[in-house]
DNA sequence: CTCGTTGGCCAACATTTGTTGACGAACACT
DNA sequence: AGTGTTCGTCAACAAATGTTGGCCAACGAG
């Protein structure tokens, strides 16, 4: 049990096993119920500890959830695949991604609530996204929006799936996912503008 | 005794102004920060009225939300215009909506935060959105799975332009949204299934 | 005018929220 | 052993929330 959290080779501390577990239990709730309604009570409760144990480690609510959900979308090297693949290979990771764990529906039910999730996400797609388009794009004016649009196409697949739960948006199996969304992200990307 | 709450030609009552502030103040709340930040009493002032009228007249925040946010999309009739222009003429009918009141933002906004915000979101998907898109897709097993993906569509585009507010959503105009999002939900209303 | 009904405000309630500080137990080191 | 630091719990705080009941002013019919 020699383990730091992460390969920063840290002391070691006694402790780091209860900060994953609150880590652990906060982007449960936060993706359950989103930020309100996530309280430092239940998260705590979850990881079987004193709520202000809670407080010390991370210093308040919104420093908990910026801790919590940090985020990398490891996103693929969109120029390392053929031009025409580039959509569905987008949407493969996405839904990948987002069956994988939790943590992108709890930044999508708070960034729906809470101005600092907002801002969040507006990080995440700016400094993730965004380079990404940027390698199936050439026109580098288009950029912007084109990544927009497939934001919003991925995130309204997301939405309607895990937060509203559309039954027949979560009947859909991976690969219908990926056939239907695949050529609209492929248009999004490479598509001359309309 | 003669009042009904409602009626489309009731006796005018006196209260009938404020009922209706109190319903608008409702709608911009909701839709500006979600349903538990927008608080009873902050409507309340909004509507310069005490908070216990808000219960006297809607019975909980609950009954105060079911009323507030009773959502008539208004779709077309997709069976009268020319089926390559349906995905167009759905596109334009959906921004058009979403600039000219914040309902729609306050259910999208209600519908990730709240279970009973979702399940209204549901409702409204099911009796209008389906009925919609059954006229203009043939094949009635498809048209859950297709209607779902349209509403993923719109909705991510609501998200991303007026819930999260990423720059190049929000900046690109009407036309430029028709023109991007109208072949896909044109392709999701009527291609042949992938 | 008189009086019941309606519209409104005020004060209070119980609960829950984030947050804080005091205090004890387990450990590490000499 | 002893001692200082880390880890954790307990109890309490102030503020905010949904909700309730009582009281007062204005109105309308007799």
């Amino acid at each position: 049990m020699t383990a730091g959290t992460h390969a920063t080779s840290g002391p070691a501390r006694r402790s780091d096993a209860t900060r994953a577990a609150i880590l652990h239990a906060a982007r449960e709730r936060f993706a359950a119920d989103g930020y309100e309604r996530a309280t430092i009570r239940a998260i705590a409760r979850d990881a079987r500890i004193d709520p202000s144990m809670v407080m010390r480690y991370f210093g308040s609510k919104d420093g908990l959830f910026a801790a919590a959900v940090s985020f990398d979308l490891r996103l693929p090297d969109l120029g390392a695949v053929p031009r025409e693949e580039a959509g569905r290979t987008l949407a493969g990771h996405f839904v990948d991604m987002w069956e994988e764990n939790g943590e992108l529906t709890a930044m999508l039910r708070v960034g729906a609530t809470n101005q600092g999730g907002a801002e969040r996400m507006q990080e995440i797609f700016r400094d993730q996204l965004l380079p990404a388009v940027r390698q199936v794009c050439p026109d580098p004016e288009q950029v912007p929006a084109r990544a927009a649009l497939c934001a919003a196409q991925v995130l309204g697949l997301a939405l309607t799936r895990y937060v509203l739960r559309f039954p027949p948006a979560v009947a859909l199996s991976r690969e219908e996912v990926v056939a239907w969304m695949g050529p609209t992200l492929q248009r999004y990307l490479t598509a001359p503008s309309p």
